[in-house]
DNA sequence: ATGAGTTTAGACTCCGAGTACAGATCTGTC
DNA sequence: GACAGATCTGTACTCGGAGTCTAAACTCAT
């Protein structure tokens, strides 16, 4: 993929909702071309194609994920105040960009298949919650588990899952107002 | 889809490793009529096609979880002991069919798109287990939430996203030794 | 004005999904 | 056994879309 030129990032952007709705293989480039503006023979010009294009939408969303998840890190207070703001973090993200976000959740199984898109996954979703699950432990904020990489992909699971098909999807509610149901559940679990 | 002979199910069922390790649209019906033994104008003949074929292990599975879950269901107990069990009947059919659960969250989208296998996932995910965090305020067992259906969802997100990546992809866990992890999530949570 | 990089239209190749159909094989019925 | 109908399968076909190629147009720095 060759590096955009102004303006072409946005334009390209606009494709998530497409590939979001119908999935990519029912997405034509033609219908990308059209959606964004960006000709064919130009799309093909900057990037290898349909699956590029796509990889090029979960780097932007993940970059962004990456980030956000990186601050909430550097909050101070218990590995369990930072375990909460990670939450937040990511349910705002998919907030930001509910279209990408679907795309992401509809294709994952390509995006694992993907060495460039998993490692943005891990390092972007998974290997911070692992380490605050070990955080924890030493600070006495959260309980020592079994498998932290197993639970750290549970958390995962419940936050994307919930965050995509609450606010991108669906009731298509506010991250705020999802953030308690979700942040109460991987803190405190639903019993009584 | 016609009514399927006998042996034919089995068969098909193969073709699950196929789709799971490389997704629905870069496998080819040749492929699947090559890995499943049954000629490619005989898949046509009881399939209308390769999405069709999907649908067929999509529901197979479901239709498992359904009735794994319903038993589940039955047991005596709070809903919070039910809860558990619930849980751990989702996490064992993820461990009897690990290829066609990957192929599920591969082709999630596909799945999600399609109106049949939605209504599947959500009688034997999403409604259960709202019904269970409902049950479980009258009893006592487990703690009210504001929005049952999101937390529905986001437990449903762990335990497929966590039986999924440990189970049948991974680290090959099994479903046992998974369980515990991920009931003390959902149940307790992992605060201290 | 020249040349390198960018942008685009349009025509082309190639592959694979799905179709058509005819022949083969199986199943029951009289 | 012979026939009718359903089931099964090989082969040849159409058609749509991904990706390629080329050449022309356009931009912009020197």
């Amino acid at each position: 993929m060759r590096t955009l030129p102004e303006g072409m990032r946005e334009k390209v952007l606009a494709a998530a909702e497409l590939i979001a709705d119908h999935g990519l293989d029912a997405t034509k480039m033609e219908d990308i071309a059209a959606t964004t503006g960006v000709p064919k023979a130009t799309l093909y010009y900057y990037f290898e194609g349909k699956e590029d294009i796509l990889a090029f939408l979960f780097t932007e969303i993940l970059d962004e994920v990456g980030r956000a998840v990186d601050n909430a890190m550097r909050t101070n207070g218990t590995a369990a105040d930072r375990l909460r703001a990670v939450v937040v973090a990511q349910l705002r993200v998919v907030e930001a960009y509910p279209a990408a976000s679907r795309a992401l959740q509809f294709d994952l199984g390509r995006a694992a298949r993907t060495p460039l898109i998993d490692e943005q996954v891990e390092s972007a979703y998974r290997r911070p919650l692992r380490r605050l699950l070990e955080e924890g432990v030493d600070d006495g904020s959260l309980r020592p588990v079994e498998h932290p990489g197993l639970v750290a992909t549970a958390v995962l699971g419940a936050v994307a899952t919930a965050g995509i098909n609450a606010i991108a999807a669906g009731p298509r509610r506010s991250a705020d107002e999802v953030a308690g149901d979700i942040v109460a559940l991987v803190i405190d679990g639903v019993g009584a």
